[in-house]
DNA sequence: ATTATCTATAGATCTATAGATAATGC
DNA sequence: ATTATCTATAGATCTATAGATAATGC
């Protein structure tokens, strides 16, 4: 396993340094803006936060960001497009993957998807699913980004007609399963999550199809499918997600 | 039925007339500006509207709305009100009323509220349930709002348990259902309704309770309540939405 | 020389208030 | 007199730019 150099570090490297020092998680100064960005976004959406109030909670200065980011803009958009893509690289892998399991393969992958992406929803640092909601998310600018969600979106409707086909289910229990999964946003939102919440949201797909006495062969299916297919990612934050959701 | 004058009153009224001629529909200015402001709102959100934008979606002058409200949070206040109120009333009186349909009661009423209550989300001529996701709608003058929200939520979750009681499903049924519902207005956001979105939703959860087959039966109890508890409010808004969701 | 910060500020908003004006109706 | 609009503006932001400053490393 690759790993990347994550002690504190203290050595000052290059530029002028801070006036005051930082409390933020984040390797770099950027992460470190992302990661208060993310916080502020999430919490009083984009246009309540101002730029003085991500620097004031990073410890820099209000102009100090722009040496990382051209525009306000810019670090919406690195949040947005760090969500969808773990989720659809594992929604893609499980789609083109060979169905070895049997009959109930089907079920497992759309458990497995279900399953996998309502875990990074529940258990990533801050609700970044929110900022799916953000009016200023639908802005042009950020179109690559919601074709990625399109894309996630269709898969699951692929994946619910796949299981349609062979079980009681209609052929809408993708998009239902799709919307139950974004829903989950909405729950942590309200402080409504508990640690379960992703698996009995994916259990309740199955039992949509009518598959519920199956669950236990359901679930050992899909939990194969998560530790095939969830493991690599291309920066090791969905690896704790698809640890989270294997213990589960 | 009570019938409110609603012909286009083009008798000018006291006070200083316009310059520019108003296009929105209300009867009065101040509905014209709640009218501009849930376009708005919902389309840009309440933090990138300004008040001049609503008051030029009405055809009057920027400080001329503080006639009507006194701060700009009291507009969205108002709008928000105007949401839950609705279905909440509806929930309610379902859930008092007498249970004379039989064994296959607690179905139906869950059916009723949930379709009643998607439809509303659907046919309005907004979509303000994306008001509830508006990050500024958190703020505690906003609290009786939010409150009436849970009241909700809390009346799908005791529904759910009833149903629960007396079917294959599990004691969430309820919680599972308010989610389904909310997705509504993500769907329409993304613009994916389609006609019968509400009522295939309301299907949806009499499925997830193991009674699919029994679904003809438990739809026409279902609209005996919609007609019984849907059609009397306090501002005729729903009257439509109950109709529409009886033709359905 | 390069990098990352800083101070200072221009220019563009945006909300809400003060007070004038033009209608109606008593 | 009352009502609903208008003009004008104060005061508070907020984003992004210009240019100075203080560290590192060649």
């Amino acid at each position: 396993m690759l790993r990347c150099n994550n002690e504190s570090v203290t050595t000052t490297g290059p530029g002028r340094p801070r006036k005051q020092q930082a409390v933020r998680p984040g390797a770099t100064a950027r992460d470190e803006i992302l990661d208060a960005a993310a916080e502020l976004f999430t919490g009083q959406g984009f246009a309540n936060t101002s730029t003085r109030a991500i620097a004031d909670a990073v410890g820099i200065r209000q102009s100090s960001l722009y040496h990382h980011f051209s525009t306000k803009d810019e670090i919406l958009g690195e949040l947005l497009g760090g969500t969808v893509s773990t989720s659809l690289a594992f929604a893609r892998a499980v789609k083109d993957g060979a169905g070895e399991v049997g009959e109930l393969t089907p079920a497992a992958r759309l458990h497995a998807v279900v399953l996998f992406d309502g875990s990074q929803l529940c258990t990533s640092r801050w609700n970044l699913g929110v900022l799916y909601h953000l009016p200023e998310a639908r802005a042009e600018i950020f179109q690559p980004f919601m074709a990625a969600r399109t894309e996630l979106r269709t898969i699951y409707g692929e994946l619910g007609q796949e299981l349609a086909a062979v079980s009681s289910a209609d052929a809408g229990l993708g998009d239902t399963a799709f919307r139950l999964v974004e829903s989950l946003i909405n729950l942590r939102a309200d402080g409504l999550i508990s640690k379960d919440s992703a698996s009995t949201t994916a259990d309740t797909v199955v039992t949509l199809a009518g598959l519920r006495e199956k669950l236990p062969a359901v679930r050992a299916a899909s939990g194969e499918l998560i530790s095939r297919y969830g493991e690599v990612n291309s920066r090791g934050q969905a690896s704790d997600s698809a640890l989270a959701a294997k213990s589960a």
